[in-house]
DNA sequence: GGATTAATGAATTCCATTATCACTTGAAAA
DNA sequence: TTTTCAAGTGATAATGGAATTCATTAATCC
């Protein structure tokens, strides 16, 4: 199944219509894959190629798409939130340049040997690291 | 040494002048150690104690502070920065309840067994994680 | 077809943070 | 001490990302 009908029937699985503003969304998430883009990002490009969809809806569609596991948000040190296509459940984390803001990925099968192997792989210089662990606490929990 | 003439010699070493603003939101920041205060929250504590600072003093001391080492900036999943001191370079990380939003620390000694022990440790019951390495790429490391 | 509901988009609002700029402070020099 | 002046401050305006409002439009149901 191509990757815009799998989407697809997320949406209309989940009770959601296939509207014109989101398929066109979703096909510039799809065009670029692999960068992370903010909902401005999104809007002017859709602008740029000639479609005329609100930030709202931007807005809205990249909060839905969020819920339905479709797009990860992401948010680095900066106040802009950055989004980007979950490929298939398979995590993945981020390489933070401190000098150039480059972000390089890198998935997490194995954590233990992260740092030396990460270091090596990628020629990048670790200086800090953050982890967030989300889930429920034991007040929440049940 | 005090704690509070510590953070006063980093200042002063680094050129800056300890200036009645900076005290008292230094003391502040020691009378609320181990919390996750936002700038508003400062400057409400201030003004609550009968000192009137302005809340752009708030922002570019907190700021000073996060670049003399003194202070850490977090960015949880809301769009506000907290603030909390750096105790003697020991990293430690977040638990967040995506429920009640309730922030555990936890230190790293041993990377490895995290999420078990974790788990274990807290009752927390971890359903995502987020890692970020900063540092420098191999385009800027040299 | 008419009614009901979902979705949209322009504009507005909200809110955290940053910039501006005239004024004040405090520490070094006189 | 007093003077001096860069450093620091604070009231307010500006900014920018995100959320909200509400009138309009599109889709769906009976």
């Amino acid at each position: 199944m191509s990757r815009i009908k799998e989407i697809e029937n997320r949406l209309v699985h989940a009770k959601y219509k296939l509207t014109t503003p989101r398929r066109l969304i979703m096909e510039i998430l799809l065009e670029n894959e692999g960068e992370h883009l903010t909902a401005e990002d999104i809007h002017n490009r859709l602008r740029d190629k000639g479609y005329q969809v609100g930030l709202a809806t931007v807005y809205r569609t990249l909060e839905l798409f969020c819920e339905l596991g479709i797009l990860a948000r992401l948010n680095f040190e900066d106040a802009s939130s950055y989004y980007e296509l979950e490929e298939n459940d398979q995590h993945h984390h981020h390489l933070i340049c401190l000098s150039c803001s480059k972000i390089i990925e890198f998935s997490d099968e194995l954590l233990e040997d992260f740092m030396e192997s990460i270091e090596k792989k990628y020629g990048f210089e670790v200086t800090d690291h953050k982890i967030k662990y989300l889930g429920y606490c034991s007040d929440c929990s049940n």
